[in-house]
DNA sequence: TTATATTTAATAGTATTACTACTATTTAAA
DNA sequence: TTTAAATAGTAGTAATACTATTAAATATAA
């Protein structure tokens, strides 16, 4: 069997639909692969358009700026991270296992899915714990939330506020709880290998580590009613 | 009684030390007050220097770049936290009544500090939320956290782990569950106003949520033993 | 088929940014 | 008073982030 997943992205994030064209897959492709290796501020138009035999021109007729283009890489992992979420608690009853299966998922290192030619899951996570908050942390914050652009993030952090809704249906800050427990499970990952002292792991990049601490922060904060 | 208050700060952060010249404090003065208006992206060292009179070269003669006066205001923004949480634990015996003063001192809007007569705390309050992450999300962080320039921040996170060992000798992750809380009284704070469906507290501006949801959490974590 | 739109792409520009090198001036020491 | 050290200003440059113009390819209509 041979499955080829596609996600349905915001029209607002580009001008013409990178999906369409072999150029523009060839363009997130390697914007993931740039972006990885030299950086969001060092990356530029030019120099991804010297990657993939295009000009600079090309690139914008595609994304009006890096921005966006980061916002759009970034929306495409949420959305991916909520279908491999949905996927993994299908037929699972108990909400507990269910949380217990999202944390996991979210601190665990991604290997590349390979339903996804043109993505590099691996690398496009560690970009979303290097880069990820700079998506959101801009001045255009109002007008891009109103566009939805961070829609697959809300997306993500709600299905994760509704297992813990289930798992105790009287506490007060489900969605909170669910940001905290997403936002960290990123920052920690980089903490350990960046500014360990800041953990209690040191840089022994054992990503379960910040799976215990999670969960038992987690239930020990839902089960305290 | 007059009061005023500096903060040694490293010296790989600067060029010259602007704490030392007329010229050096208004450059960090103002600063602070242009990137709170228009961003820390769009802010460069020509417009500051058109705020203040002075040259563009002028500016280069303090800082090397932009990104490292933003390191020199969130580190000092960390040593003035850490100051002020020393002082507003001092005499207390309890560490429980010291890790709730320290919750609420994190999430509560900064009022001006007029012991420091350059620095406007209420608006650097509001460019830590807003551009702080960016000053450690860099490819140079190897480099620069081998200089040290992260020491603040780890020391004002030092202390909340101390004071959460305090209050449970036992528990096995005081530093990641300190990063926690800082980190999320920041973020959960820019979320209210910007992004509220990831916080339960609508865009209420009521910073006592976001101090409830966490000493929540954080009692129930470190008492589940 | 030919003429004419329409789409697509490459070239060559511009304003701004992030610096650096050089020159002039002031201040301080011998 | 001379000289040197520190400070400040001027004028550059390479790179960035775009935009406008022009050229080529493709599709459609007469």
């Amino acid at each position: 069997m041979e499955l080829s997943l596609k996600i349905k992205m915001n029209q607002k994030l580009f001008l013409r639909n990178p999906e369409e064209t072999e150029l523009g897959r060839k363009i997130i492709e390697h914007s993931i692969i740039l972006i990885h290796k030299i950086g969001f501020e060092a990356f530029t138009f030019k120099k991804l358009a010297a990657d993939i035999n295009t000009t600079e021109a090309g690139i914008y007729r595609y994304f009006e700026n890096k921005h966006l283009l980061l916002i759009y890489i970034v929306d495409w992992y949420w959305s991916w991270q909520e279908y491999r979420l949905l996927f993994c608690i299908n037929n699972i009853k108990k909400p507990e296992t269910k949380l217990r299966k999202a944390v996991s998922l979210l601190s665990a290192p991604v290997i590349d899915d390979l339903t996804t030619p043109h993505v590099n899951e691996n690398l496009l996570y560690k970009i979303v714990m290097a880069e990820g908050a700079k998506s959101y942390l801009t001045r255009n914050i109002t007008e891009y939330n109103e566009a939805k652009l961070f829609k697959p993030y809300k997306d993500f952090c709600g299905q994760i506020a509704a297992i813990i809704k289930e798992c105790n249906p009287k506490y007060k800050f489900p969605r909170s709880l669910a940001s905290t427990i997403i936002e960290m499970s990123h920052s920690l990952g980089f903490y350990m290998k960046n500014l360990p002292s800041l953990t209690d792991f040191g840089n022994s990049n054992d990503e379960s580590k910040i799976v215990s601490f999670l969960i038992d922060m987690v239930f020990s904060t839902i089960k305290n009613d």
